[in-house]
DNA sequence: CACAACCAAGTTGTGCACAACTCAATGTGC
DNA sequence: GCACATTGAGTTGTGCACAACTTGGTTGTG
């Protein structure tokens, strides 16, 4: 009956929302380690793969927008990580650099992953199995939005 | 090579985040018309269930503490959805009761899974894999924490 | 050229999350 | 009976998320 597929709904997204915050406070041990809170830690990453990027790259990259990301890297900025910079080009954007800093600071995070990968207790074939529905479910929300 | 196995792990965790995100941008409109955040809606799916609960027992349905619900539930009072009542066994605890306004709200509540249940892309049976996953995963994790 | 429309960051205000702490009530061992 | 630890809520402080707005820069059009 349909309560049971509206009951069924709720599990799910409090699923998501209960798994989201228990891999957030998995890592935020290595994390505090670095210095660095879990948003903060996906900027990073964003950085040490790509370079520097504007901050609308930044944005985009991980659906964050100006109110969340301006404050997170002035704290990465007071940190030393990342250094700020307005576009010769474009003087409306900045782009954001890592710093000497920051870019040693990949190493150190190298072993993050590594000492949580097997706190999931699942296989590399189930994780990605997960990662392609989440990513395919969120493609399917956002596109509903248009 | 461990690199790739890295990478998935962030990436996991990394669609984790977002679809948890998208999910409740999702719900955004339709709790708006109700007056709740997402976390007002799931204190108040456990009310709808249970009926008056401890402050405690909802921190553990929920897996938030009292920092996070205290301020959340005196929202809820204020709007005129909940009561609290210091019990009569145990005067440290709280009850916290649905009022008549509080209880009433579940009729419109009731139309808000169906709304977005097509927003998935996903069938039941798929939805229903992909809960069981998130569960197991939060319970791996969590039992690692002790 | 003027000017409206648009755009990238940043700011402000609200509401979670969560750590660390306080406080009063309860439970425990001696 | 009484020190002492434990427990349940609440408070304080920090850092996201996100809506709404501001500011300064750019672009398109008449």
């Amino acid at each position: 009956m349909a309560a049971d597929e509206l009951k069924l709904e709720n599990q799910v997204c409090f699923a998501l929302y209960a798994a989201s915050r228990a891999v957030t406070s998995l890592y935020r041990p290595a994390l505090d380690a670095l210095g660095l809170t879990y948003p903060q830690y996906l900027v990073m990453l964003v950085l040490w793969e790509r370079g520097p990027v504007l901050v609308k790259e930044l944005g985009q990259a991980l659906d964050l927008d100006s109110g969340t990301l301006s404050p997170l890297l002035k704290r990465l900025e007071a940190a030393g990580l990342v250094r700020r910079q307005r576009c010769a080009e474009d003087e409306r954007a900045v782009r954001v650099y890592p710093t000497d800093e920051g870019g040693a600071l990949r190493d150190r995070a190298m072993s993050v992953p590594r000492k949580l990968s097997g706190a999931t207790g699942m296989g590399l074939a189930e994780l990605e199995a997960l990662r392609e529905n989440l990513v395919r479910l969120t493609e399917e929300i956002t596109a509903q939005q248009d």
